[in-house]
DNA sequence: TATCTAATTAGATTATTATCTAAATAGGTG
DNA sequence: CACCTATTTAGATAATAATCTAATTAGATA
């Protein structure tokens, strides 16, 4: 939960979080959306790997992103509706 | 929204507002539920308050914070129903 | 196998955030 | 008015996060 919450803080990550919600895309597909550099475009996708907010798979040489819209919801509704963090 | 996320992100500020859901408390009274010192404290209810999740009213020499729920409610709705963001 | 493409990792720098102690403020109350 | 209590502000430091360029990796293809 601590982890998903970080990877809400950035709004480049929420942006790539709403692209996602389209459908799946690729690494590079994403970083050309915005005015960063593709290895911090990584590290925003790192983080939200890191918190499982994506999921990634190999198709040839690019790498496909997509978006595990169950992890981002049991955490927004943990912090609404219960009286305590998960973790 | 930036700010309600940004305040969402420290999971200090997260548990504050698990307190103030069950009711208006104290400045003093939140602080000691942390072992942090009451400027640290004070600093987190400030992002809470600049984000608008919070308000507050002085009683005598205390100040009363409660949470605004509907903000909170407002910005998670955001992210998970629609494609971008409001600011 | 040499090379091309897509993406990530390394390493450095800058900016931001969290935290503390000490000082200041704002209202009560004797 | 002098002081007490609750809270915030100032100022400093340490930790974390965001970003870049350069280098590396992993797989595909000529």
């Amino acid at each position: 939960m601590n982890a998903v919450f970080e990877a809400l803080s950035h709004p480049v990550r929420r942006k790539i979080i709403q692209q996602l919600k389209k459908g799946p895309q690729s690494a590079g597909e994403l970083a050309d959306m915005f005015e960063l550099t593709k290895p911090t475009m990584s590290t925003h996708f790192a983080k939200l790997k890191k918190a499982n907010l994506v999921s990634t798979k190999r198709d040839k040489n690019t790498i496909i992103y997509s978006l595990n819209m169950s992890i981002l919801e049991r955490a927004l509704a943990e912090l609404i509706d219960f009286g305590g963090e998960k973790n």
